[in-house]
RNA sequence: UGCGGGAUAGCUCAGGCGGAAAGAGCAGCGGUCUCAUAAACCGAAGGUCGCGGGUUCAAAUCCCGCUCUCGCAACCA
């Protein structure tokens, strides 16, 4: 029997999930239902991704063991999924996955035992011990990304930690890296080789070249005293294995790989049945999943995934990124309750194509399901329906119009046969299959409404209310019923992996028996609704949803959720809020974390591992200010400010940098005997023409760092200003000589 | 700055190996009908196919240049 594996990446269980993870899991869900119903066994696969610096903090924060923090988090998630038919007692996921869990202990060590004792395709080892490098805060005794550090005052400085605002210490420690610069060339073969390994095609090309620019080693482990929440190394248990390496192996591991106890759980069989799999992603970890897995696949000598497919991101209905800082995230959960589970399945997966962005927001959404649901699909069954119990007394009509009415039929503009209709329909059956098999959910649909205006066109034309007052037409009527019936029979079928609840609803009210799971929707043949079917009770299946009523009602609900939230946040009882850069953003870029407060890009890509996990910098940053006085850091002595030199300077030449937008690249007298050389990233406002001869302030004893090529001496001093912090340079409205200091 | 996309009706997008009067859905306008969830059906309206050149009998479609925009990378001390 042919076998499909379907996964969604693991979310981060250091918040809940939501919209952004219910997208790719809602499409794994119609994936898996629509493979089901032709025929393959399938499995399906989420869940969460447990470990991590992140998740330890959040769990103390709160005062729980990260076991109990992630434990509520699935619980928690799991009522949240099961809300749209994706737990496993409505037919969606076979498996939760969990990376707390043992047999994922062994199967990861298992793993990492196989990769260390291969050697690279380049013939070294492929683990190796080195130093990792990053910045330490003392006092939280932890790593920080940056993410958690404010962005360093002058050149050379370091950054500071957020929650402690001091300084922090470039440390090194020791840890294990994986050598992954050995497998470009490796890599780049098996794009070319397998080429649909990854799609779309836009991705792979931009990871080839990605992986062409050269690959640099990640660091998979880190001391168990920084991050004790994880998988001990196999034979190392001073080191933790750290993020990807643990995370990526959840797909292999829930299988069975490397773990007895597992394979006697599921099935001795199941990684073999199922194994190569089809990994569903945002193109958010794309580098992860097409980079950095292949190659511990490569290493550890396990086959390839079947496929990694990356999908766009949901944009607010203006364009943007979603996140929480603009308040602009969809609440699902809300949306389900005004509408359905099966209307917000409908509309993700019809409204945006699957390889793009799209945009989403609550109009939008029941602009959609008014459409499409209420007035297209609801209101064809429910025409036909009121019909067929009108004319037909609830029982399904003959197909059939015998030879001595075809004429009359004809004059009514009914063909004898439904050869016309049925051979469209087969048309649609195929162009839909070949969009659910191509991802092309849109299309798939798209195919299908075609139909069913097809259809509301053929009963206007035909006029069957009109048939109804003849009796000469009576079996005219009835064939034009049928057809309709037996159209919607096969939209039940084909809808049945978007719709569940919804398909199953239209074939009660058709009379038939509830077996859309068994019925290929790629073998419909025309006929299969008997004649004489009693239909069921007719009912709206989509009621038209008042816009204006329920948007209001939405804000209401908001603003009262707003409040609570408020009032958590004063107890600190908020739920976990901020993701990290980690599988976790899945769905929606950068939803809601600290990252896009501001500046720094999300660590991302297969070097992401070097970097200590996000963690909740939000919460960080409300505890720390509700120590200090309000926008002040905290105190430094006058000597901390003496070591800080500060000089008056003036720009002698000023020019871009090349192959920079943002980078000039200044001379600037200090009154010393040579003008020094500073770069300073101002080149988006400022024109270098315009500052030749300025007075500006420089720090001037900052370390020298190389920038683009060229050493910088120093730091021009700017005021950051607004959101994006635009640079308003620093200067003096009185004539001041080159080389005094700032006091 | 490098690489790769994109720029088509009010909105979201299709088309695009050169050859139809340039399409669909939604919104909007006019009409028909009454089986239906104020639904459906019909009709009209709506576009310099980003800008400028070029190739050609013929260009939204191919070539060159430009502008803007998005993604990835680099970079922002």
């Amino acid at each position: 029997m042919k076998s499909f594996y379907v996964t969604t990446p693991i979310y981060y269980a250091n918040s809940l999930p939501h919209f952004g993870h219910l997208y790719t899991t809602v499409v794994a869900d119609c994936l898996k239902r629509h493979y089901g119903q032709r025929g393959f066994e399938t499995c399906f696969l989420t869940g969460t991704d447990e470990h991590g610096l992140n998740i330890q903090r959040t769990a103390a924060r709160l005062g729980r063991t990260p076991q109990e923090h992630v434990d509520y988090v699935v619980v928690e998630g799991k009522k949240f999924f099961a809300a749209f038919w994706l737990d496993e007692a409505h037919g969606g996921y076979d498996i939760w996955m969990r990376t707390s869990e043992a047999f994922h202990y062994e199967g990861a060590q298992e793993f990492w035992r196989r990769v260390a004792a291969q050697p690279t395709p380049k013939g070294r080892e492929s683990i190796f011990k080195g130093f990792y490098e990053g910045w330490f805060c003392a006092p939280c005794g932890t790593y920080k990304t940056q993410d958690e550090l404010s962005k360093p005052a002058g050149e050379s400085d370091p950054p500071r930690c957020l929650i402690h605002e001091l300084p922090v210490d470039r440390v090194s420690e020791e840890s294990y890296f994986f050598r992954l610069s050995d497998y470009d060339e490796a890599l780049l073969r098996l794009y070319e080789e397998r080429p649909e390994l990854v799609v779309p095609d836009a991705r792979r090309n931009e990871v080839k070249s990605f992986v062409r620019g050269g690959l640099q080693d990640i660091s998979i482990s880190r001391l168990k005293s920084s991050v004790a929440w994880g998988i001990p190394v196999p034979g190392d248990p001073d080191h933790t294995i750290y993020i990807w390496f643990d995370a990526l192996l959840n797909y292999i591991t829930a299988l069975g790989f490397g773990s007895e106890r597992r394979r006697r759980e599921v099935g001795a069989k199941v990684f073999e049945k199922f194994w190569p799999g089809v990994h569903l992603i945002g193109k958010d970890i794309l580098r992860q999943h097409a980079v950095l897995w292949p190659a511990m696949l490569l290493a550890a000598g396990v086959e390839q995934p079947r496929a990694v497919v990356a999908h766009g991101m949901w944009l607010d209905p203006q364009g943007r990124k979603v996140s929480k800082t603009l308040g602009n995230m969809i609440d699902i959960e809300l949306v389900r309750r005004h509408t359905s589970a099966d209307v917000v399945r409908y509309v993700l997966l019809r409204e945006k194509a699957f390889w793009q962005d799209g945009r989403l927001g609550y109009e939008i959404i029941f602009d959609r399901a008014n459409s499409d649901l209420a007035s297209g699909l609801g209101n064809l069954v429910s025409r036909t329906l009121t019909m067929i119990r009108r004319y037909f007394d609830g029982v399904v009509p003959s197909p059939d119009i015998p030879e001595g009415r075809r004429l009359a039929a004809k004059r009514a503009g009914v063909d004898s046969d439904a050869l016309a209709l049925s051979s469209s329909l087969e048309l649609a059956r195929d162009q839909f299959v070949q969009g659910v098999e191509g991802y092309e959910f849109n299309h798939a649909l798209e195919a299908l409404w075609a139909m069913i205006a097809r259809v509301d066109k053929f009963i206007s034309d035909v006029k069957p209310w009109e048939l109804a007052k003849s009796e000469e037409q009576r079996e005219t009527l009835g064939a034009v019923l049928y057809r309709s019936a037996e159209t919607i029979r096969w939209l039940a079928v084909l809808l049945h992996p978007f719709m569940p609840e919804s398909s199953l609803a239209i074939a009660r009210q058709l009379g038939l028996a509830d077996e859309l799971e068994g019925s290929d929707p790629s073998q419909l043949k025309w006929g299969g609704l008997k004649q004489g079917t009693r239909i069921g009770e007719v009912a709206p299946l989509f009621p038209r949803i008042d816009k204006v009523k329920v948007m209001a009602e939405i804000e209401k609900e908001l603003a009262e959720k707003e409040k609570g939230e408020q009032a958590g946040k004063s107890r600190n009882e908020q739920q976990a809020a901020p993701s990290g850069a980690h599988a976790t953003q899945a769905a929606v870029p950068g939803a809601p974390t600290a990252t896009d407060v501001k500046s720094a890009p999300p660590v991302q890509g297969a070097t992401e591992a070097q970097a200590p996990p996000v963690t909740n910098t939000q919460a960080a940053q409300t505890q720390a200010s509700a120590a200090q006085p309000e926008g002040v850091a905290s105190f430094i002595t006058i000597e901390d400010f003496a070591k800080v030199e500060m000089r008056v300077g003036e720009v002698l030449t000023a020019e871009r940098v090349p192959k920079s937008d943002k980078l000039l690249r200044f001379t600037v007298d200090l009154g010393e005997a040579e003008p020094r050389q500073i770069l300073a990233g101002i080149a988006e406002y400022y024109e270098p023409e315009k500052l030749v001869g300025r007075k500006v302030v420089v720090v001037s004893n900052l370390k020298p760092r190389k920038l683009r090529g060229f050493e910088s001496q120093g730091m021009v001093l700017a005021a950051s200003v607004g959101d994006e912090g635009r640079p308003v340079l620093a200067t003096f409205t009185e004539d001041v000589p080159n080389g005094a200091r700032l006091k």
